[in-house]
DNA sequence: CCAAAAACCGACCGATTGGTCTCTTAGCCA
DNA sequence: TGGCTAAGAGACCAATCGGTCGGTTTTTGG
């Protein structure tokens, strides 16, 4: 059953990268036969459709960017220091994409799937409330240890770091071009740095 | 030759909406044809192909996003009202949609043309490049009349505002909330006013 | 080593894709 | 009013779409 398992995880490997270049509609069984180098029957083995197979690519994508951010958290110890890090961690996927095609692939099959694929939409609306209450939950590690202001809004907090980081991805990604995500990142940083710590004797 | 030059005019139309709410490659020309109650033969008296309409849809779609603006920025004076209005205008996307199907179509069109569709892309980009420089031009003045602080980064805060507002946007749509964009939009109100203009005695 | 089962191939399916072309119709001008 | 032209209808096209299925190969466990 080795083989058979080994096949499955190719198929969804190459189905997440071609979904997430090309999107949903704009990524056929053909192009997955190809990619895969299998024909239908080995395809239709392990699924039942291509349904099927983009809801599982975007669960493998999504597995991928909390391994990202997994890793990356794990190197820092203070609430501060796991914000900057959570921070590079979307930069990184500027120039170390998660996945082939580019930008946050949670954040694109929301954008892809919305109005046209019920079910994707729903996944990643739930996949982009998991990297918000990431966030959020940061930010209120930070307050009970007396890092941040506890007067800040987290929702709001969470949800402007959020969309400002995205939104810089999304620029990058479409003009092949770091500096936006980067600017983005910055700023996030320096927003932090001034409007959330407390003792502004955090050293510089 | 009124009623063809009608007909052309509904194909774009329909058309703008169905590529901005479903994307390119989930329009197909029998959707078109629906929604505007024509054959084919109808349709490609009109356009060579499906390509032209998309491009034509997108240019519809771009200049509705650049009148929006132009009337909304024409209710205010001085750099800092226009900037404000401008952000407006960007929240107003929210609930009265300048097109069918949310969001920015402009950004819309660049995530969803983006490894897909080189024409679009190009035009999305040069779009988004516009939008930018609208921006632009409104911190310029206000430095030149003195009342944004000359030493900031026109072009990083541009592109900040810019993605912040359109990050907003994205999760509204995905969303369906107006939350979103209205925490990006106070937001960036809030970052103008603390940040950028010179003296804080424009009354609170 | 052999049989059962899982994996895979590839022909086939009807529906739909974007696109062409011929023919009819409708509107306009003389 | 008659005729010309532009607009639109809709039959038709090959290609491709997602999906099925019977047969063959490969793997695996007894």
């Amino acid at each position: 059953m080795k083989k058979g398992t080994d096949t499955k995880e190719k198929i969804i490997v190459k189905s997440a990268e071609l979904f997430n270049t090309y999107g949903y509609h704009g990524c056929s069984l053909s192009d997955i036969m190809e990619a895969t180098k299998l024909k239908k029957g080995g395809i239709y083995n392990h699924f039942k459709n291509k349904d099927e197979i983009a809801v599982e690519a975007f669960d493998y994508n999504y597995n991928k960017v909390f391994k990202r951010f997994r890793e990356v958290l794990n190197k820092a110890r203070t609430p501060l220091e796991k914000l900057y890090k959570m921070i590079d961690a979307y930069v990184s996927f500027a120039d170390d994409p998660v996945v082939k095609g580019g930008g946050c692939p949670i954040f694109n099959t929301a954008m892809d799937s919305t109005n046209s694929h019920p079910e994707l939409k729903r996944k990643a609306r739930l996949g982009i409330d998991g990297l918000l209450t990431y966030i959020r939950i940061k930010l209120n590690d930070g307050i009970k240890e007396g890092v941040f202001k506890p007067t800040i809004n987290v929702d709001e907090v969470a949800s402007l770091i959020f969309m400002t980081l995205e939104g810089g991805l999304v620029m990058t990604r479409v003009n092949d071009s770091r500096q936006f995500v980067d600017i983005a990142s910055n700023f996030v940083k320096d927003y932090i740095k001034t409007n959330l710590v407390l003792e502004t004797r955090t050293t510089q």
